[in-house]
DNA sequence: CTGAAAGCGCTTACAG
DNA sequence: CTGAAAGCGCTTACAG
């Protein structure tokens, strides 16, 4: 493996020249920088980033941590952001981490060995960021996770309103006539009242709180079923569902993979929906667009979170602009799994 | 930040000792490494990764490539490749290359920088193989790419038979009496005839030799469409198939998500699936389990593949046995969504 | 068992 | 514009 070392002894200029020409600074002759070019051509040299890294004080990459490699929601916002970055000009470094690692733990790491100049977080849990973000000092933006109440200054959000889209795909329901509506929602004890503000926990406060609104008396007991956000565990809970609670009328789902399992055991158990129960779920991407029945659903903007997360990170990286939390808007989908209830 | 010559001067001992405290080497005293490791502790001391990979020849890493972030099976194959290497003590990094990325050229950096001992892929082109892998000396495994035919030394591979399960999955439509089978696959020109060897490919290859087994020559100009990989390309191939011929039958697409199209494309057409006609996806994860109707495809074990992968690998890194290029069993499943044709 | 020292491949003032 | 040299934070023979 050719080094910068190498280079310069084949060329005749110093390592100095060289690493000048590798980094594109202008110092250099335009004779010199021809040569030298012509070299690291002709070796196929790539410089060891090791090295590079050891040197470097600050990389010009922005880091992405992606948590959990299973969401099809995240793949997209990853690629909105590649997109939108490269408009920019700017490259990114990608790190996935599991869907049990701690992000932030991990982000600072990356920010000790990769050196970048900023991070953006795709989803994440809000519990790691309040815990350990205070030992990040680069601007940083997370999506999908709420900052405003953590405050530290050098972390935008930008996030879909859990509460209030769930609000509005559980009004639907009502508007429609539904009384008696069954929620489907996180792991057990993810619901239970304390302040607690995962995606889970907050779109089910969302629906609840509508039902509440329009005299509903939600018992979580009769009509609540927890669960965690796989198909085959919506499978799972909406039978339990359905047999302490036969007569709903309507299921939420409080994610689009638990709401395919709904459907499917709905199917199994001989109901037609939605003639004879609605189901609704939440985060539309991919496939429930092309489900049958096709899934009524919140929809996120993804492309403009992507869009919004990357001006403000590169903005804040320029011009140290504050922070901003920022919620983007949602879509109610209409689909073919919601109706009136039967008479 | 510490760094290695602050916790030597607070231990009272020098660098290289602390160094070898790190490393967990045993040529260090008790009382030594007992001060060493409490004063690491107190000042959450991490070392500089990028010197460590410096200085160091190799690590005690396995660098898995993911190409692509899109494929469920792909993750899935993950996750079961990560729990197999932690059994066996083993650490591993991953990194995800885009789909268009060159998944090969990625390791070579990799190979450069991060020193791994060794690595598995998940997914690629072959062409990339074909064409760079010569420049990667470490031992290697390619899961569901056949490298049999590339003859590396240090190149195993673990695969499906797509020639034969494709084979398979078109001799249940004949058995059931199907004669008038369409088929969905890859790009246009991905079939061609010419001696290519992707997925998309292979499986053309299978499906149609198994209609010429049966006595049914098929007609590309008629009976065929291309599209990419997605339930939006399926849904849209699907459309163009039925309007040139509605008298098909069965319809088999090269992926499910292509199928899952295909299945709303016929509910919308107003056709029910598979009392009008039938349809036979490949390589069944997750959601297919749960559609209405449930899809009849082909499953890869990628339990199996992951497996065998890691086992081999860590096999060849200790004893350098030669690389061995292995098919997985694969299963047809049967689901709902295919029957003998209407009379 | 431990320390002093060389060196990994770069970058970056500093001097000219 | 260019070169010589220091130094980034480690590891690893070598000597004792």
């Amino acid at each position: 493996m050719a080094t910068i070392k190498d280079i310069a002894r084949m060329s005749g200029y110093s390592i100095g020249t060289v690493s000048r020409v590798i980094n594109k600074r202008t110092d250099v002759s335009d004779q010199a920088r021809e040569k030298i070019e012509e070299i690291i051509r002709e070796n196929d040299y790539q410089p060891n980033t090791n090295a590079k890294r050891l040197k470097q004080t600050v990389s010009s990459e922005v880091s992405v941590i992606v948590h959990g490699n299973r969401s099809t929601f995240l793949a997209f916002l990853l690629e909105e952001i590649q997109i939108r970055m490269r408009e920019h000009g700017e490259s990114i470094n990608v790190q996935f981490t599991g869907e049990k690692e701690d992000e932030v733990a991990a982000a600072i790491q990356i920010a000790q060995n990769l050196k970048p100049k900023g991070f953006i977080f795709l989803g994440g849990n809000s519990r790691d960021f309040r815990d350990e973000f205070s030992q990040i000092t680069l601007p940083s933006v997370v999506i999908t996770i709420d900052a405003e109440n953590m405050a530290f200054d050098n972390l935008s959000s930008f996030t879909t309103d859990d509460e209030a889209a769930a609000d509005c795909a559980v009004s639907k329901l009502v508007a429609e006539g539904h009384r008696r509506i069954g929620i489907i929602g996180g792991l057990p004890g993810d619901y239970s009242g304390e302040r607690r503000n995962d995606h889970s926990t907050l779109r089910i406060r969302g629906a609840v709180s509508e039902l509440e609104k329009n005299g509903i008396t939600f018992d979580f007991d009769r009509d609540y079923e927890a669960c965690d956000f796989s198909a085959e565990s919506g499978y799972q809970a909406a039978k339990r569902l359905m047999e302490k609670s036969p007569d709903l009328t309507a299921i939420f789902a409080v994610t689009d993979a638990q709401a395919v399992g709904v459907l499917r055991e709905l199917k199994d158990r001989g109901l037609s929906v939605p003639e004879d129960i609605s189901v609704v779920g939440f985060n539309g991407v991919d496939y429930v667009r092309y489900s049958i029945p096709r899934l009524a659903t919140i929809r996120q903007d993804a492309a403009m979170l992507a869009r919004k997360s990357v001006d403000d990170l590169l903005l804040r990286i320029s011009f140290g602009s504050p922070a901003v939390y920022e919620k983007i808007p949602y879509e109610y989908v209409d689909g073919e799994s919601a109706a009136p209830p039967r008479k």
